[in-house]
DNA sequence: ACCTGAACACCGTTCAAGT
DNA sequence: ACCTGAACACCGTTCAAGT
């Protein structure tokens, strides 16, 4: 049960607040946005207590790509669950519909700063990801490697391009439409 | 002429200087690296020198950025020019290498920070070296938006997802001869 | 066990002042 | 015109000390 004290984080939760608040920053700002002497100031503790739950600035942003992976593979489990008629088809578009729809998570799931840290929790995390992507799509042995890196290939950097604004929309066209034409043609 | 003296950033070369030594900070430690005061002292100047011929970090990056989308349009016309029997394969085999020979200049030229600043420089050197593509491939009418914008998200993802580390090399198996089966599909 | 306060070594940026 | 020196408001991180 919590109690009614205005100091509650001798009770063990600091570190989920941390987390959450840290996702609704990320979702605002962007990670280069987010620093942890302002997360401290916004949940209302010391510029020292995050290093309690934290390593570093970059042990928590690995936890929120962390988070980041096991959604997106969420995400993926269910459409994959729904018997799609074509669920190659079905899985790229929840793929670029969730980068859309978590755009700064995305971007921190692959930013390269992180990658370069090394930190071991997050490959594990993005190999269980995409683990459920290569299971659902080649577990019956009808795609070699080729086609599904080529599949692959094509999905994410379709995202990554909407991302950035490479690829706009015209007049009169519907983002939706436009990626599925996109991925149909997989 | 240049001068002998010891002082040569009197002389209105301190901006070019500066291009030069970032580049190569750059490609060494990636963009989160590159410091504006380390970067001063490298090249042996105050830290508030290199606001006299950039506005901001952001402003230095951008000028990066741009030199990267010179160097990767100049890399597509040379290819284009060369008159490969398939334009549209050569060019993705050589955007795919531009990208793993250049990896951190790569990543500034799609970093999500300097777009968010909305640099006008960024966007026009992009758009030009993306029309130079465009040109290329959709010339002669042969190819529709969808099949061209399929072809680009399929070859950028391809660069994307190497650089991550996401698509990992197997025993025996050779990153070129791969990256060719994978464009050789298009 | 968990958090605070104060400190250290950095940043990006500004601005008066020097040549 | 171009650069310096010193300052300001920030960081991430550490560490002794408090409860």
């Amino acid at each position: 049960m919590s109690t009614l004290s205005n100091s509650p984080y001798h009770h063990g939760n600091l570190r989920q607040t941390i987390i959450e608040v840290a996702l609704k920053i990320l979702a605002r700002e962007g990670a280069s946005g987010l620093s942890l002497r302002d997360l401290a100031r916004v949940v209302g503790v010391s510029p020292a207590a995050p290093y309690r739950h934290f390593d570093s600035r970059a042990a928590l942003l690995e936890a929120l790509a962390v988070t980041g992976f096991q959604r997106f593979a969420a995400a993926m489990q269910e459409v994959v669950s729904s018997n799609p008629p074509d669920p190659l088809v079905a899985m790229g578009k929840t793929y670029v519909l969730f980068a859309l729809d978590n755009a700064n998570l995305f971007r921190l799931m692959f930013s390269p700063d992180l990658k370069k840290d090394g930190r071991p929790g997050l490959k594990m995390a993005a190999d269980a990801a995409f683990e459920t992507l290569r299971s659902a799509v080649g577990g019956d042995g009808q795609m070699n490697r080729i086609k599904a890196l080529s599949a692959w290939a094509k999905v994410h950097g379709l995202a990554v391009l909407i991302l950035d604004g490479q690829i706009a929309i015209r007049a009169g066209e519907d983002m939706e439409a436009l990626i599925a034409e996109i991925i149909d043609s997989l």
